[in-house]
RNA sequence: CGGGAAGUAGCGCAGCUUGGUUAGCGCGCCUGGUUUGGGACCAGGAGGCCGCGGGUUCGAAUCCCGCCUUCCCGACCA
């Protein structure tokens, strides 16, 4: 039956739409300061299996977690010049502290390369304390312009890695396995989402970094979001830190240091990635809850039923929850729709008669009937064939909507629909000023390939250029 | 921070132009009953510092000033 929709639809007003989403899937709230937000249990289960994913691919790639404090010391920021130059627009300064006005005023940390740097010149004597490889789990505050919930909040929460090295190539080749076995394999082989792979040109780079490496992926909308970074931060912040080691002869010298980060904008991420007017859409290998069981009615041989079918999902590994009891079926189908479950198992007297009960897919509303005895292969299935498919379609949007253009003034043009991609040589300096004035900015760099490039500087390299949030 | 819009019950809104008894409506919520194969229905009920502060007035949701917050478009950014 034909309901007046629950939200806005995309192509009417996609930031309502995300808005709307973002409050019926019951992820997010506003907090009460400007630009900070209350994640709520079912958004925050989303970050939890987020963080689980990424900490167990940072952990493969051997670094270990460790934790440095909220309070940074002002001074400390203004040792990088680019760094403090970049950061200081969106300090938030603490200035007095019990009862009295502090000395050094602190700075609650926008990110901590500075703590973490000013510990690691403590910590690295000899060659053989390198590589250190440290990561944290944290929340960070960077005072914005213009708060969005998840994309852009004045308290985020992040992992950020923070990495020292003997050489330049050896930190080059960290920064870039995490970018490629952290990041790229979460975003595509978990999230779903295919990205481009690429550098930042100068004017995009992070704030004290010689190289930027990042994920830009494609939002329903055509924009571009930046899903994850890896920095390479050569010497700066060893330089300003004295993060130095003696090697194998006895000299001294500066280590190359790394940073690398994503956060919970990968929420924002999947939902503007995946949604549709019906709401989110979880990949199957992501989601919090996987199949959730709705009895048609509640009735004592359906509700017998639901108890099995949810014990045998259990058993099979599958994440599941039982809804019944809660209102009428219609109801509780759209609210688990909002919040893009990948499975729902309906469970009614007709075919229950018959041994069956009926599997409906989020992301293509296929439904299917199957034996009761089937249940736990036939939802495994359709688990996989989901992720799958969900990671197709982000696939086919970003290569369908990535325009191969020969000018600045096409690239404008096709920056209004998705991404242009043109030669690097028509858009730096000049280009990149005059799209700027349009909103669209360079996402990223590649090689013809659409491989990485080494830096900037590099011959015959494309760019992508997108309007972005 | 610049340009635009808006803040009235949990959510969405009307009322404001032209000040005047008790501030309404839809959804949601509570109670009881009937329901449940795509947002159920009937009956009864609860819920308001009308964003905050000041001013004008006999009287302010309504007029004036200031501030805060949210949304949209920019500059900034994970």
């Amino acid at each position: 039956m034909a309901q007046q929709g629950v939200l806005t639809p995309q192509n009417e007003d996609f930031p309502r739409w995300y808005q709307d989403v973002v409050a019926k899937a019951e992820l997010a709230d506003n907090g009460p300061v400007r630009g900070t937000m209350v994640i709520r249990p079912y958004g925050y289960s989303i970050w939890e299996h987020i963080q689980s994913e990424i900490d167990q691919r940072i952990k493969a790639a051997g670094a270990q977690n460790a934790y440095f404090p909220l309070f940074i010391p002002e001074s400390y920021l203004s040792r990088e010049a680019e760094h403090v130059e970049g950061f200081s627009p969106e300090l938030a300064v603490v200035t007095h502290a019990g009862g009295e006005q502090l000395t050094e005023p602190v700075v609650v940390r926008p990110t901590s390369e500075t703590v973490i740097g000013e510990f690691m010149a403590k910590w690295v004597q000899s060659h053989r304390d390198l590589p250190l490889l440290l990561n944290q789990w944290a929340n960070v505050v960077r005072w914005e312009m213009r708060p969005r919930m998840f994309l852009r909040t004045s308290e985020f929460l992040w992992q950020e890695g923070h990495t020292a090295h003997a050489t330049f190539e050896d930190a080059a080749a960290y920064a870039r396995q995490i970018h490629h076995d952290v990041y790229n394999d979460f975003i595509q082989n978990v999230l779903g989402v295919q990205v481009y792979l690429g550098i930042k040109s100068t004017s995009e780079r992070f704030a004290g970094a010689t190289n930027t490496m990042t994920c830009e992926g494609m939002m329903g909308d055509g924009k571009a979001l930046q899903m994850a970074t890896s920095h390479e931060l050569g010497q700066n912040f060893a330089k300003a830190f004295d993060i130095k080691f003696q090697d194998e002869s006895g000299t001294s010298a500066y280590c190359y240091t790394t940073s690398w980060g994503a956060s919970t904008r990968l929420i924002g991420g999947l939902i503007m990635a995946h949604g549709d007017d019906n709401g989110l859409v979880v990949p199957p290998r992501l989601a919090p809850i996987q199949v959730v069981v709705l009895p048609v009615r509640d009735d004592e041989a359906v509700n017998a039923a639901v108890d099995r079918v949810g014990d045998q999902l259990k058993v099979a590994g599958i994440r599941v929850t039982t809804d019944r009891g809660r209102g009428s079926f219609g109801r509780r189908v759209t609210d688990w729709e909002i919040k893009g479950v990948p499975i729902r198992l309906e469970v009614g007297p007709r075919d229950l008669a018959e041994g069956l009960v009926t599997l409906a897919r989020r992301d293509s509303g296929e439904k299917v009937q199957v034996r009761l005895e089937d249940v736990a292969s036939a939802t495994t299935n359709m688990l996989e064939e989901m992720q799958t498919a969900i990671l197709a379609a982000s696939r086919h949007r970003l290569s369908s909507r990535t325009a191969d253009v020969t000018s600045v003034a096409e690239a404008a043009e096709a920056a209004t629909a998705g991404f242009a991609r043109l030669p690097w040589d028509l858009v730096r300096g000049e280009g990149e000023t005059q799209l700027r004035t349009q909103a669209i900015t360079v996402r990223c760099l590649q090689r013809a390939d659409g491989s990485m490039p080494d830096h900037e500087n590099e011959a015959n390299l494309t760019c992508i250029v997108a309007k972005s949030y």
